[in-house]
DNA sequence: TCGCAAATAATAACTATTGTTATTTAGAAA
DNA sequence: TTTCTAAATAACAATAGTTATTATTTGCGA
């Protein structure tokens, strides 16, 4: 994603554009996937010292807030950031704790479905976080 | 659940009867539901005042290893622990935090399924983690 | 009953995150 | 363009939840 499309998707939700922002948003368009906020900071780091730590969670939140970004909890309790806004489950390795997507329409639409089909109590439900846990094979050539 | 029973499901697992043991099973047992290390604290600290926060985790823990306990993290990244162990998902209210057991066979079953039908790249999936997010409806009656 | 590994209490240390504050800056208005 | 102001930032202090350390105590097998 270029300069342009970034700074769009800032400006766009109506935040106010800075180098920091733009810097760390490019971070997480980048990322593998699922950063920590540290590992943003030490991504970011190498091009732009000058920019704290507090900063890129305090950007970080306010992308989640506007709507740009997704941040959930792993395992270990630490925030993690999502730069993929589409409905989509996680592969979690119970060895390496290795986060993974997992996206499936078929899979997502069964949930979607399960949730308008069934009635919860008195909760409305907007939102479904799917962690499938296990272990990464490791393919073994005798 | 009695003494005795409780102090079985310990002993059974091999770990070491202690008083300590006894009050904090008890306390989650009969708790309402998936108390954090420092609500079973404040519980069992009226009663019990001479044991420390400390030893609430190591205990927690040992439990959890030994497979008596399940541990999640919740979406505030507190650890949380559960005495249920049969499958079952979490409803979460965004508003108050709250986190309440949803248990429907027919939709494990479903997970199961899906599970077993479909292949997860290299991945062996031994357990999956639901949590339908939403809000809790307050009736309100005009 | 004795011996010892394991458990505990007390407390220090640690990590991820949030709060505070003085300074700087983006962007609207003149 | 310049001015103005609310918002953003850097630096750093503070917090919460959890883990590590260590001296002491205790469960339980021999």
């Amino acid at each position: 994603m270029n300069r342009i499309a970034v700074k769009d998707k800032i400006t766009n939700k109506g935040l106010k554009f800075t180098h920091q922002r733009m810097v760390i948003l490019k971070a997480l368009e980048a990322s593998v996937a699922h950063p920590t906020a540290e590992q943003v900071f030490d991504l970011i780091s190498i091009d732009n010292p000058s920019i704290s730590l507090g900063t890129v969670y305090k950007t970080l939140d306010s992308f989640v807030h506007a709507g740009i970004l997704r941040k959930f909890i792993d395992q270990k309790g630490v925030m993690r950031f999502d730069a993929i806004l589409e409905a989509h489950s996680h592969l979690y390795c119970k060895d390496t704790h290795e986060i993974r997507d997992y996206r499936n329409e078929a899979f997502e639409q069964l949930l979607k479905d399960f949730i308008s089909k069934n009635n919860f109590e008195d909760f409305e439900i907007d939102e479904i976080s799917v962690v499938f846990k296990g272990f990464k094979k490791t393919e073994t050539i005798i």
